[in-house]
RNA sequence: CGCGGGGUGGAGCAGCCUGGUAGCUCGUCGGGCUCAUAACCCGGAGGUCGUCGGUUCAAAUCCGACCCCCGCAA
């Protein structure tokens, strides 16, 4: 008999987990849950999920509950009966009582090597802090946030050029096999559920639109990490003659050719854009989107803008 | 009808308010200069000013409709 699977999730790092679910004759993935579809886009019309989307496409029965802690969710889980729900990066907080119906409860896959990075942005937090090494980890679901028992964990190798789609694109794959591998074991018993260290814990917060704005006081480097965390949301933005400007560049490599300046200052050299950041670093930027503009690269953006000496980004 | 910005030679922009000769930075082509450079100098090519209609002696510029792009918002 396959396992009867519930999988709840909504963007695209539980894809490839549900694909492989899907193709596992071990398993039967009777439902799928994800959050309602909700406006998106200039236009504001309502979107699915990318979870939604392959549900669709796999004909598979699907529930969009406003609240999942509601009578009506109860009731839809209590109908389907599964051995397990497969839970990742689902957007709600599971009540008690729907913890207690599946057998085998409710199996996470999360972004971090927990109990480090608990919330809902681990992957960006870890980048943003400048971490090269992270990872993934399968654990049960409890009442609180990421506080479950850890099941099985990987260690994740973070590039030092990488971005949070890049790095999430990656952790999402590399978790689908671990999940498999989790929910095979923990099935016959193989692996028993281990308590988090609770006092090791940190926390990974979501991003916040103003989190973008950059900090022209710090380190090139520390900007570097900010831009490489904040794609494709919210960015990393300044601002240039009064205009928000999305920024995307890396620190120099030798900065001490250049002399240390007031932070923020914009200096052209050789056909390169450089801001003065903290501490006598540079940032030399790639690319800049002014709004109402579309992205162009820093040579044609000050081919346009004419930019004069001493003119600078500012918060 | 959510709010706002924009569509001008190949790229990025100014010009529009206060209609009347098409501008700037760059690229490109040709020539020059140089030990040398995403350096400099000289010269050239290249534009139905998003589309359709209206006002006017005259529209990139004013009015209307439409198409497309982008920021905010999530």
């Amino acid at each position: 008999m396959p396992l009867r699977i519930v999988f709840c999730g909504t963007p695209a790092f539980g894809l490839p987990s549900l694909k492989k679910l899907l193709a596992d004759p071990g398993c039967s993935v009777e439902a799928v849950i994800t959050q309602p579809d909700r406006p998106r886009g200039r236009d504001r019309n309502p979107a699915r999920s990318p979870i939604k989307d392959a549900a669709l496409d796999g004909g598979l029965q699907i529930y969009q509950p406003e609240r999942i802690k509601s009578e009506d969710a109860m009731q839809f889980l209590k109908g389907i009966a599964p051995d397990a729900v497969i839970i990742i990066a689902y957007g709600q907080i599971i009540p008690r009582d729907l913890l207690e119906i599946p057998r085998l409860g409710w199996i996470n896959l999360h972004g971090s090597l927990l109990p480090q990075y608990r919330g809902a942005a681990p992957i960006q937090r870890a980048i943003l802090n400048g971490n090269t090494r992270t990872g993934l980890t399968t654990m049960r679901i409890d009442a609180g946030l990421d506080t479950g028992p850890i099941l099985e964990q990987l260690e994740v190798e973070i590039r030092t050029d990488e971005t949070a789609p890049e790095l999430m694109a990656r952790m999402g794959d590399s978790g689908a096999p671990l999940l498999l591998n989790t929910l095979r074991k923990f099935e016959t018993g193989e692996i028993k559920p281990r308590d988090q260290d609770n006092a090791r814990a940190t926390f990974a917060p979501p991003l916040k639109k103003e989190e973008g704005l950059i900090d022209w006081n710090r380190r090139a480097g520390e900007i570097y990490n900010h831009i490489r965390a904040f794609q494709p949301w919210p960015g990393t933005f300044s601002h240039f003659r009064g205009r928000l400007c999305q920024l995307w560049g890396r620190a120099m490599e030798n900065p001490s050719d250049y002399p240390a300046h007031d932070p923020g200052l914009i200096v052209e050299r050789s056909g390169e854009m450089l801001v003065a950041c903290g501490e006598g670093t540079w940032l030399r930027v790639e690319y800049v989107q002014a709004e109402g503009r579309k992205r162009m690269s820093a040579r044609e953006f000050a081919n346009g803008a004419r930019i004069s000496s001493g003119e600078k980004f500012t918060s």
